[in-house]
RNA sequence: CGGGGUGUAGCGCAGUUGGUAGCGCACCGCUUUUGGGAAGCGGGGGUCCUCAGUUCGAGUCUGAGCACCCCGACCA
């Protein structure tokens, strides 16, 4: 339960989130180093991300399914830039029974492996083909500086992974799913991420191309937020995934893999939260309403009780998440706060007063205090709590993106850039450097290049590093 | 893995020259309260991070170990 006051994250963000985290009964901490509990609060939020993300990958052909969390370790030292990747953060296991192993096995740290190891065996033919499977699981990385939700040992997502026949259709693939994260961090999450291509140098381990979403939190620090690989045929040829094509001859598949975690409720987090605490965007929020009675003696409390319950069930007949706060001895007072703090998008009072005026109270949670609170008629409250809730929906969208906008600056300058970087903000420039001179860039101003955005300036320029013509410009940023 | 810091009740902390552990919040009970973080009274809760040592006696002194946090390097 909620107690005093967080710290306002202009004072220390980094403060104002853990106790965010905690506070609101999101995530724990787990008792070994960098693990994270994730809470019945935190894991309906993550449910109900689940849900609209599932919904999209039904919705494009693809199926779930369960693959094993223990790797043979050989099968990790088949791609090279993979191992390369991914050996410094493995988590291994050499006993099992008591017995030591003849060859440790490697928790998955992703599953493209396993998945090769699979498709080599199922897929025989172009009639296979294309083969699109999902995965909902948890994978371990032994992270060295964790954080909950944004860096975490352990950590929940999904992980899209789809075999083609063609170089085309692979990329088709890797970029509608990328499509499919965008909408659905505008569209549920309120979160207006930028789509783009990564560099040589942030690519997955494994990978032609990485995609990203980038997403930029309110202490103007970009993250991450999903990505979207096309593996070519590097893994194909690395586990033998081939087919028989239309002319009798054997091909390699082209192969995809996407993934959205936990990370993305870190994103939901620091994209919309303030400071009393969390605001949830309501179509993904575990409660869109809370309905908080306001009695003193027996006799009030019936009466309201009784509003209550009818108020209670017209909003759950419309298909509206709504909780009743029933907890006795606390004042109404305390728990707008509580609330308050765990973000829920809409309040709901009903009082003594209420119950004669056939009206109640209706508080948003993006317009905190007494100013976002209105007096409405209790008739077609329904009606009245979904208009709210979309409309919350639409201006913390709009909220997130004019932030968004007046944070990011077109640069043409290398000394541009670097005061655009020390002032927090994300800098945008025509850039045609390499993986070296991305490195010195870090060094000295601490910013990495987030995406090429899709969305790119006209024409072309001079690369703001090394003064190379440049056709395409790159967003820097400070990033989780 | 380097540099710094901290380990005492669920959380935040105090604990004097070494003398047998306390405060606030939270929790439980009762009473009065309840429209923007209520109050009184009564209660429960501790391997003082671990191990070894010094001492009649260690939360306090010594040594070793462990864990966590912050800052860097590495990363969804």
């Amino acid at each position: 339960m909620s107690d005093q006051k967080l710290t306002p994250q202009s004072e220390d963000f980094n403060e104002w989130y853990n106790a965010v985290v905690l506070r609101t009964d999101l995530a724990d901490y787990g008792p070994t180093r960098g693990t994270m509990i994730i809470k019945p609060y935190g894991w309906t939020l993550w449910e109900n991300i689940k849900a609209q993300l599932d919904k999209r990958f039904k919705a494009t052909g693809h199926v779930n399914a369960g693959f094993p969390m223990f790797i043979p370790e050989n099968f990790l030292t088949k791609e090279a830039q993979h191992v390369e990747g991914f050996a410094p953060e493995l988590a291994v296991v050499t006993v099992g029974g008591a017995k030591e192993l003849e060859e440790p096995l490697v928790v998955r740290p992703t599953s493209e492996t396993m998945i090769g190891h699979a498709y080599a065996k199922w897929i025989k033919s172009y009639r296979d083909l294309p083969l699109l499977i999902n995965l909902w699981n948890s994978v371990v990385r032994w992270e060295l500086r964790t954080k909950l939700f944004l860096r975490t040992t352990e950590f929940w997502w999904q992980e899209g992974h789809t075999a083609h026949a063609t170089a085309e259709e692979g990329e088709f693939e890797t970029r509608q799913m990328l499509d499919v994260y965008v909408d659905f961090a505008r569209n549920e999450a309120a979160i207006p991420v930028i789509p783009g291509r990564k560099t040589e140098s942030e690519k997955f381990a494994g990978a032609d191309t990485t995609y990203t979403i980038e997403a930029m939190m309110k202490d103007r620090k970009a993250l991450q937020s999903g990505t979207s690989h096309n593996l070519g045929q590097n893994f194909a040829k690395a586990f033998d995934i081939q087919y028989l094509d239309q002319n009798n001859e054997q091909q390699y598949c082209w192969t995809t893999s996407w993934g959205l975690s936990t990370r993305f409720i870190g994103a939901i987090i620091m994209t919309h939260g303030d400071d009393h605490g969390l605001v949830l965007p309501p179509r993904l929020a575990p409660h869109q309403v809370v309905i908080v009675p306001i009695y003193r003696k027996d006799k009030e409390k019936e009466v309201v009780m009784e509003a209550v319950e009818r108020l209670n069930k017209e909003l759950i007949a419309a298909d509206i998440r709504v909780k009743v706060d029933r907890r006795e001895g606390l004042t109404p007072g305390f728990k707008y706060n509580d609330w308050e703090m765990r973000g829920v998008p809409v309040r709901l009072e009903v009082g003594p007063r209420d119950v004669k005026k056939d009206s109640c109270a209706l508080a948003r949670r993006d317009v905190p205090g007494r100013d976002g609170k209105v007096f409405v008629p209790q008739a077609d409250i329904a009606a009245t709590v979904q208009d709210l809730l979309d409309s919350i929906q639409a201006a913390m969208l709009e909220k997130a993106t004019n932030f968004r906008d007046e944070n990011i600056v077109d640069v043409a300058s290398y000394d541009e850039l670097k005061t655009v970087i020390a002032e927090g903000k994300w800098a945008r420039a025509w850039w045609a450097g390499n993986s070296e001179e991305e490195k010195a860039i870090k060094d000295e101003t601490g910013a990495t290049t987030r995406c090429y955005p899709f969305d790119q300036p006209e024409g072309a320029g001079d690369c703001v590093y090394t003064g190379r013509p440049a056709t395409e410009a790159v967003l820097f940023a400070k990033a989780y």
